[in-house]
Order: C-alpha cells, then sequence, then structure tokens
RNA sequence: GCGGGUGUGGCGAAAUUGGUAGACGUAUCAGACUUAGGAUCUGACGCCGCGAGGCAUGGGGGUUCGAGUCCCUCCACCCGCACCA
C-alpha cells in the first residue's frame, strides 16, 4: 500500500464538510480560544503560494489549541468592497457584485483544497447587505456620539444635548478648530444662546462634536481613482493603489474623530502583544509629543488691521527651554496670518513666495526639500526679554501641524540651523561648547547659557520652569500634540457601504433603524458625478431621496468584522452581547505588516467606541498579533542576443550584448528552460533558438516581489496537485522562521515529501502491507518519542513551526532506523502531527481504528519521569579549554545531586588523585574543571 | 536623518535561561539495490591539515572556567516613518 496522496486528501476534505467537525458553537464549561487571519480581499488573480502562509499558520494553531481542549473560533471571509473590482466594472462592464462573487468562489476553492480548519458557516461578506446592515447600524451609533473627554469616552449625543441645555459649551469646547461653522462665528456659548439657535446652526454644533461627521476639510485627491484617500493610503504623495498623484483638495467629507482616541490608542499597546515594530509603526503614526504653546505679541511698521486687532502668533514647540535661543519666528505659507501681518515692503516679495509655493505640487515638495522662504517684515516680541524677533514664511513649515507656526533655535535644530545660514540670519549660541558653529546640535543635556533667567540651569530643569514662568505671564501653556489627523471617510466611489444618511436643508439626518440596510443601487456607469460626487449622485432615483451620494471606504466593514463572525447570522443585532462575552478578544489575530496603520488603527478605535456604549465587553480587538513575512518570487531570467530571437544560456551570456527576458518560473525545472515549451507559451518566442551549455539552457535567477509583471507566481494549487496538501502545508512551515520574509524555492519541497512517505511506511510495508504492531515499546522509542512531544508543544507555543517540522522529521528518522512500528508510540505522534499534517494523520488514525472523523484526543501530555538511560555521557572541559567525556553508571535511578558526586569522584581519579580547584556542573548535562 | 530588525556552511536554517555550534532539510560527491531511476537505502560534506591538531557564528575589543547568545564599538543589508518644530 502506497501514500495516495490525493485519495486521502479529498476522501478527508469530503468528510470533513459532510459531517461538519469545524463547525464550534460557545460551550461555557470549556476555555475559549479566538484565531483569526486577516480576511482577504478577493482579487482576480487568486492566491499565490505566498498569500497561505499565515493561513496555515494560523490553523496549525488553531488545530493544536483544539487538541489542548479548548472551543476554538477559527473564520474566514472576505474584505469584498474596494476600487479593484469597481476600476474591473469600468473596464470590463462586470457588475462588481458579479466579479466578486466569481473570485469568492476561486478563492474558496483554492482554500479549500489546502485543508483548512474554518468554520465556514461563519463566513463574512462585507459586500452582502446582511452585514453591511450592520456596518450601517454602527456607523450610526458613531454619528449619534461624541467624545466626553472628562470621562474619557464615547457618549450618546443625547448626553451633550443636555449639557448644552444647562450650561452650553463652556465645558466642552468644540474639539476641532480645523473646521468652521457656516454663519457661525462663536467658539462658546451658554445655555441660553444654545436654546435660541436655529435648528440648522444647532445641528452644525452637534456636528463639531459627533465621532462621525461630516465638514469640510483639506482631504487627499486622487485624479486618477477619482476619490478621496485616507492618509495611510498615501505613501510619498503618490496613491498606494495605482500610484496616481495625490494633491490637498478642500472638499465636504465624512470623517472619524479618531483623534479623540490617540491616547487610548497609544495606552492600549501596553495591553496587547504586538512585536516592537507594529507598536512602533502605530505609534509614530500617532505621533505624541509634549511640549508647550507659547504666544508672541506682534509688531508691524504699517499694518493698520494690526493695530485694530491685536493678533498673536501661537507656536507649539518641544523645547520650551530653548525659548531664549529663538532668533527668528516661521510660519507655514497658509498660515492665517500670512496677509495680516505683511508689510507693504514686503508684500510683493511675499506674494511671489506663496505663488512659487503654490506651483510646487505636494509630490515635488517631498521629493526634493529646497530651502526657500520669504520675511514678512514683522516681528514677534520674545515674551522674556522683549526682544524684536523677524517672522518668516516658509515651506518647511506645515500647516497641518501644531499651530503652523513655529519658533526657530538655530542652534538646536538642523533646519532652524540650515534656513539661517541660508538667509544670512545670526545665530544664538545658548549651549556654549556643544555648539560648534557648523552644524545644529540637538542636545537635551547641555548647561544653558545666553538664556537670562535660565543661565547655568540644565535644560531639562529649564523645560519646566520656562513653562510655568509662561503661565505667570499668560504667555503660553503646556500642550500635548499629535500627528495623526481625523481619518477621512468617505468615497466618491460606486462599490461601497451607502452611509444611511438623508440630508434635508443642509442638515444631515440618520436613517431610521428599520430603514436598514439601505442597499446599494444597481447602476449602468461608475462615472464620477459633479464636483467630487461619486457615481450615485448620477441616479434621480437616490438623488430624490436626497440621500448621501459619497459611500464608505475600505476599512468601514473591516473594522468590526471579527465581531460579525461571533454571531453571524443574527437579524437583530450585529452581534449578541452574551456571545462576545464568551468568544471575548481574538486571542491570535494572524496576518502581514500592511496593515500597521489602517486597519488595524480603524479597527481598535471602532472597538473602543462599541465598548464605551456598552455593547461588547472589552476595548481592546486583538490580544495577540503575529505577522508572518511575505514570500517572495525566485524570477527566471534568459537572454536574448540585441536585436535577434537567438538566446543565450546563462553562462554565455556574458559574451554577447543581451537583453534580460523574465521567462515563466513555470516553464522551468530549476534552472533548465523547457524550451519547447517557451516557444509555445508566446508567439514571439515561436521562432526562438537557443545556444546551450552541455546541451541544456540554463536560465539566471533574481528574487523579486511575486506578481504577474514578473512570471515568478507559483499557484498553490499546482504545488497541491503535485504533493498534496499536508506536504505544501509543512513545507510552508519548514521555510524558516514565520515571521521572515523568504523566497518561494520549490526544490526543497522533496525533503518533506519525503518525509510524509517515510511516515507512511512506518504504518504500512509494500509487500506486507499494515505493519503496526501493539507491542510494548522500549525506554529508547518511548525517549525519542517523549522528546519529540515536548519539543512541539513548546514550538507551538511560541510559534516556531520550521522547527516543530524539523523535530517531526527527526523522529520519524529515529523511529525507522530503530524500525519501531509500535501503535503505543505513533498513535500520540500521530496527534501531534494533525495540526500540521491533517489528511495524512487522520487517514493513518482511521487505520489504526480508531474511527473518529477528527482527531480529538487530546494532545499527549509528557510523562512526568523521564527515562533515564543506563550510563550517561558527560562531556568534560578543562580550564574550559580541552575537552573529553566521561561515562557515569547511571544503572539506578539517582538525583542530580547523586550524580554530580559521581561524578566527582570520577574526575579525582581521571586526575590521579589531584584535586580540582574547582568543579562546574551545568545542568546535569555537562562538567567543566578548573585545575 | 529617526525608529525597528537581521547578519551562522554552496543554499533554507537550528542552537528555548551563556554550556559539545551547524540539528533538520536541500544541493553536491561516493556507494548499494536495480533492465531502469526523477523510487529507496548507506556514507562523506564549515575552513586549513596526510595526521595529531588548529581556525571558524559580519569586523574589532571586553566580561566569564566557558560567548552565536551578555556589554562596548565599527561595518553591511532589509523594513517602516520622514521637513511633525
Amino acid at each position: 500500500m502506497e501514500y495516495h496522496f490525493r485519495d486521502i486528501e479529498e476522501k478527508w476534505q469530503r468528510q470533513w464538510i459532510e459531517q461538519g467537525v469545524y463547525q464550534v458553537s460557545e460551550d461555557p464549561t470549556k476555555p475559549k480560544f479566538y484565531v483569526l487571519d486577516m480576511f482577504p480581499y478577493p482579487s482576480g488573480a487568486g492566491l499565490h503560494v505566498g498569500h497561505p502562509l499565515g493561513y496555515i499558520a494560523s490553523d496549525i494553531y488553531a488545530r493544536y489549541k483544539r487538541l489542548k481542549g479548548f472551543r476554538v473560533l477559527h473564520p474566514m471571509g472576505y474584505d469584498a468592497f474596494g476600487l479593484p473590482a469597481e476600476q474591473y466594472a469600468i473596464e470590463h462592464g462586470v457588475h462588481p457584485a458579479e466579479s466578486t462573487q466569481k473570485n469568492i468562489s476561486t478563492f474558496r476553492s483554492q482554500l479549500d483544497k489546502i485543508g483548512f480548519s474554518y468554520d465556514w458557516k461563519r463566513q463574512v461578506n462585507t459586500s452582502d447587505p446582511n452585514y453591511y446592515r450592520w456596518t450601517q447600524w454602527i456607523f450610526l451609533q458613531l454619528f449619534k456620539s461624541w467624545y466626553n473627554r472628562k470621562n474619557n469616552r464615547t457618549e450618546p449625543i443625547d448626553t451633550l444635548v443636555k449639557i448644552f441645555d444647562q450650561e452650553g459649551n463652556i465645558q466642552y469646547p468644540i474639539p476641532n478648530s480645523q473646521f468652521q461653522i457656516p454663519d457661525f462665528p462663536h467658539v462658546t456659548f451658554t445655555a441660553e444662546s444654545w436654546k435660541g439657535f436655529s435648528e440648522k446652526i444647532q445641528q452644525s454644533i452637534l456636528m463639531e462634536y459627533r465621532i462621525a461627521y461630516c465638514g469640510y476639510g483639506e482631504v487627499n485627491w486622487c485624479e486618477g481613482l477619482g476619490t478621496v484617500l485616507a492618509n495611510d493610503e498615501v505613501i510619498n504623495g503618490l496613491s498606494e493603489r495605482g500610484g496616481f498623484p495625490v494633491e490637498k483638495k478642500r472638499l465636504r467629507q465624512w470623517y472619524l474623530r479618531i483623534t479623540e482616541y490617540a491616547d487610548r490608542l497609544l495606552q492600549g499597546l501596553q495591553t496587547v502583544e504586538f512585536s516592537e515594530a507594529m507598536k512602533e509603526m502605530q505609534s509614530n503614526w500617532i505621533g505624541k509629543s509634549s511640549g508647550a504653546e507659547i504666544t508672541f505679541d506682534l509688531l508691524t511698521t504699517d499694518s493698520a488691521l494690526l493695530k485694530d486687532r491685536n493678533p498673536q502668533l501661537e507656536v507649539y514647540t518641544t523645547r520650551p527651554d530653548t525659548l531664549f535661543g529663538v532668533d527668528f519666528m516661521v510660519i507655514a505659507p497658509e498660515h492665517e496670518l500670512v496677509d495680516l501681518i505683511t508689510t507693504t515692503q514686503q508684500k510683493d516679495a511675499v506674494t511671489q513666495y506663496i505663488a512659487y509655493v503654490n506651483s510646487r505640487s505636494e509630490r515635488e515638495r517631498m521629493a526634493e526639500k529646497k530651502i526657500s522662504g520669504v520675511f514678512t517684515g514683522a516681528y514677534a516680541i520674545h515674551p522674556f526679554n522683549h526682544q524684536k524677533i523677524p517672522v518668516w514664511i516658509s515651506e518647511y513649515v506645515l500647516a497641518g501641524y501644531g499651530t503652523g507656526a513655529i519658533m526657530a533655535v538655530p542652534c538646536g535644530d538642523e533646519r532652524d540651523h540650515k534656513f539661517a545660514r541660508h538667509f544670512n540670519l545670526p545665530i544664538t549660541n545658548i549651549i556654549g561648547d556643544l555648539y560648534n558653529g557648523e552644524e545644529a546640535n540637538p542636545t537635551k543635556d547641555a548647561l544653558l547659557s545666553n538664556s537670562d533667567f535660565l543661565n547655568g540651569r540644565k535644560m531639562k530643569d529649564a523645560m519646566e520652569e520656562v513653562i510655568s514662568q509662561l503661565e505667570a505671564l499668560g504667555k503660553g501653556k503646556r500642550k500635548i500634540n499629535y500627528k495623526m489627523r481625523d481619518a477621512a471617510f468617505s468615497r466618491q466611489r460606486y462599490w461601497g457601504e451607502p452611509f444611511p444618511v438623508r440630508w434635508k436643508d443642509g442638515i444631515a439626518w440618520p436613517l431610521e433603524e428599520s430603514e436598514l440596510p439601505l442597499e446599494l443601487p444597481h447602476v449602468k456607469s461608475y462615472q464620477p458625478g459633479q464636483e467630487g460626487e461619486g457615481p450615485l449622485s448620477n441616479i434621480p432615483e437616490w438623488t430624490e431621496k436626497h440621500l448621501e451620494t459619497n459611500t464608505m471606504p475600505g476599512y468601514a466593514g473591516s473594522s468590526w468584522y471579527f465581531l460579525r463572525y461571533m454571531d453571524p447570522h443574527n437579524d437583530h443585532t450585529f452581534c449578541d452581547k452574551n456571545i462576545s462575552d464568551y468568544w471575548g478578544q481574538v486571542d491570535l489575530y494572524v496576518g502581514g505588516t500592511e496593515h500597521a496603520v489602517g486597519h488595524l488603527l480603524y479597527s481598535r478605535m471602532w472597538t473602543k467606541a462599541l465598548f464605551d456604549l456598552g455593547y461588547i465587553g472589552f476595548d481592546e480587538p486583538y490580544r495577540r498579533l503575529l505577522n508572518q513575512g511575505k514570500i517572495g518570487g525566485d524570477s527566471r531570467l534568459v537572454y536574448r542576443i540585441r536585436g535577434t530571437n537567438d538566446f543565450v544560456s546563462h553562462g554565455l551570456k556574458d559574451s554577447f550584448e543581451t537583453d534580460e527576458l523574465h521567462a515563466d518560473v513555470n516553464l522551468v525545472d530549476g534552472l533548465e528552460l523547457d524550451m519547447e515549451a517557451f516557444k509555445k507559451w508566446r508567439p514571439e518566442f515561436s521562432g526562438a533558438t537557443f545556444q546551450l551549455e552541455e546541451g541544456k539552457y540554463f536560465c539566471g535567477t533574481r528574487l523579486e516581489k511575486m506578481g504577474k509583471r514578473f512570471f515568478n507566481v507559483v499557484n498553490p494549487d499546482e504545488v497541491v496537485m503535485r504533493y498534496g496538501a499536508d506536504t505544501f502545508r509543512m513545507y510552508e512551515m519548514f521555510l524558516g522562521p514565520i515571521d521572515q520574509d523568504k523566497p518561494w524555492d520549490t526544490k526543497g519541497i522533496e525533503g518533506v515529501h519525503r518525509f510524509l512517505k517515510k511516515l507512511w511506511r512506518l504504518f504500512f510495508d509494500e509487500l506486507k502491507g499494515k505493519i503496526v504492531t501493539t507491542n510494548k515499546s522500549t525506554p529508547a522509542e518511548l525517549k525519542v518519542l517523549h522528546r519529540t512531544i515536548k519539543k512541539i508543544e513548546e514550538d507551538a507555543e511560541r510559534f516556531s513551526f520550521n522547527t516543530s517540522v524539523s523535530a517531526f522529521m527527526m523522529c520519524v528518522n529515529e523511529l525507522t532506523d530503530m524500525k519501531c512500528h509500535k501503535r503505543e508510540i505513533l498513535e500520540p505522534l500521530l496527534v501531534m502531527l494533525c495540526p500540521y499534517a491533517p489528511h495524512v494523520s487522520e487517514e493513518l488514525w482511521h487505520q489504526l481504528g480508531n474511527t473518529s472523523t477528527i482527531i480529538d484526543a487530546a494532545f499527549p501530555k509528557l510523562e512526568e519521569q523521564y527515562l533515564v538511560e543506563s550510563s550517561k555521557e558527560y562531556p568534560v572541559s578543562i580550564n574550559g579549554k580541552l575537552r573529553t567525556t566521561m561515562q557515569i553508571d547511571l544503572s539506578a535511578e539517582h538525583t542530580e545531586v547523586e550524580e554530580m558526586v559521581m561524578a566527582n569522584t570520577v574526575i579525582q581519579k581521571w586526575l590521579d588523585g589531584k584535586l580540582p580547584k574547582k568543579i562546574i556542573f551545568v545542568k546535569g548535562k555537562m562538567v567543566n574543571v578548573v585545575v
């Protein structure tokens, strides 16, 4: 009997489905465990061998936890809304719902072949109205809530209305000054004036507090995609998807008030197990810094406006201690004071400069950082020594961060230093010898000089001193700042969740819950509407009802999907509280690093909001995050002599002038090109001729991203067809540490396949058939088993799947050498192997006489008593150098101390009775003698 | 520039708290069984050396009886962020 993996895998996959063995329900008597994969976007390209890497790891862990007696929730679904489906629709005229459905079937059949233990009854699809109904519902909860900074939590907007009725907004100022309410210049108001406002004004004010809100703001507009993008979807001024240029534009947008959660998102990182890199990325994105906001009075010679309004310049700095090193001020070109303070003399220069700045695109500004700027003619007054400080304008100061204005300290800040040098501005040295006159020194450890009342003080102490002095003068205050901005939450696209919002007289009204889901209408054209409106604005039936024409972004559905898996068919609520109390946090979340600042932050924020509102019982969604590495492609290159159709083998290419072309990896065996297949591959190669080495054509190689354009995509289906799912699973794990990037190399897969065949031969002999015996095992055999159990268990707990596979291989090698076919040994081995190679272990388990369709034995428990060998071989080193070994008779069981005493005796004999200075015993494994 | 990570045979990699470095697998070489082998099995395989032995974990230094592992320093590569005041 041979190892017919295809029959076996087909058989068990069928049984698993028929008997629904991986369906799971709540069982309060058992501990739970939630293992989740980041669900895929079902693209048309299907899976390549890189995708399943994380899925296999999580599947192994899920199966392992099941064997340990846990109720394991292990679901899968599809993140199905998004741009590519819509772009495909524009190009091919296929409705996104259709192409998405088709892609999902492809994904599903590919996943099924690998033998995952998902509970498919719980599958979610974010583009399904039964799903996005609840996405819309949660949006409404966010819309109907505000962030109470005093209680530090999300609260229903009614509580805010009540407060306004009683005391106005004195205690609760408008959170974000970026937006302005039309026809309403006030910032604070009393209860009386609140009651006197028109409904429109009241609603506009409330909008400024809502967690999901609509307003005008600077957004990332991408003309190429015809939509607005969130900050994390823009990379170096280009759209993440498609690589189109992105520009700033002022548009009406929906936003999520994620900035209110900034501190909690930061704090929460301390309670979860994410990699340091991941935590770092998130906290960088949030970008918390603490410092001071300092107010400077302004002085200008001839501005009439200034006299009346007495404006002041607010700057934000993290280094208030350097206040006496300020040599000039810089404000952003977009700063509101620009027009106000510019003197007539400087007017032309400033206008010219602003024009220059406007002519530079966002991209140019980032790509080439030029030193540029212009003097406004105005001066700021130092709050302590009352000196005049010139105010400049420069593009290196960003309007969006802090107050859009800085105090420049050239001796301590590199950018300020360069600016000062470029424009020949004086540089005050406040750090003595630590400033060399050549470049800025951003030290925090200097003793201050030239700093008035701070002279001789340590910088760190001076910070506190300056802030309290400023506060006393009313010229500044302590201030915490964040880089993170509120998240743009609307897209001018078709293929997304419609907003459950109706507009009436410029006021957004939420739909009733009974009106959900607000289904996406079918459209024929996906062209955008007027002035930044989405395709929905072209549908009369839609606009007649005054429904919002934007749709939600891709991250809406993925921000809460982990909750829906718990209770996927509930028609009354998004997820029953009792059920989410049982399953709780995701215990293990597996996925790539690319979602560090997008999906992960948004879903953390939604979880906090839902927690605050009492819908769930935890405020961090993911307890532990495992980032699998990427699998790269190993491309194959061929060399064509320039201007001909003649190809030379890799070793000969240097003798010719050649062009390097990619050959499809599937046409190459190892390095050897299948020339006939190559000719048939593409018409332009049909007449190709080859110059060979040793009768063969060898290709060159290069490691690249796995993708269509490099022709290096390896499809898991083909690997599974050739070697079987179990081999594929084990091999992907064997490639290396799960969190490391690595190239796909099909060569090594043979070794894993050999292992499975070898395992099979422990049970079956070609001639004799089944050879498993019920004989009692020997101590040596038990030792092999026990060591393997220990290793596999430890490896599973620390996600070291590659070393686990090695341990299996070694175990089977040793058992083969011992000719061990004993049931007592093989049975536990199969149980352990089950997570890695579920099909073959199930089949062999079945052959052993256990008729269960899923191995339900607990993970083998390691017996406490290790078997003691009859003798122990100690390595001995003397003075840490010379090494030899020493045999100690251990025919009986001894304690470690007794072993040491014996070793001591032997050593003395060995040293001819001479007493060693010191004998060091190391973990009962080794002895070091110091003579 | 800032932050994070990695550096070990021809290659992928092991070494869990400092304790016989290179497990396991590939590749290569030699051999066995075979009509045959892309099946299976055995052996060799870090470098130098006939050998005993010596040298080896990116380079240099340190702590220790003992360092891939800990400390200092330099170098290389990868990833993320980047005019954030």
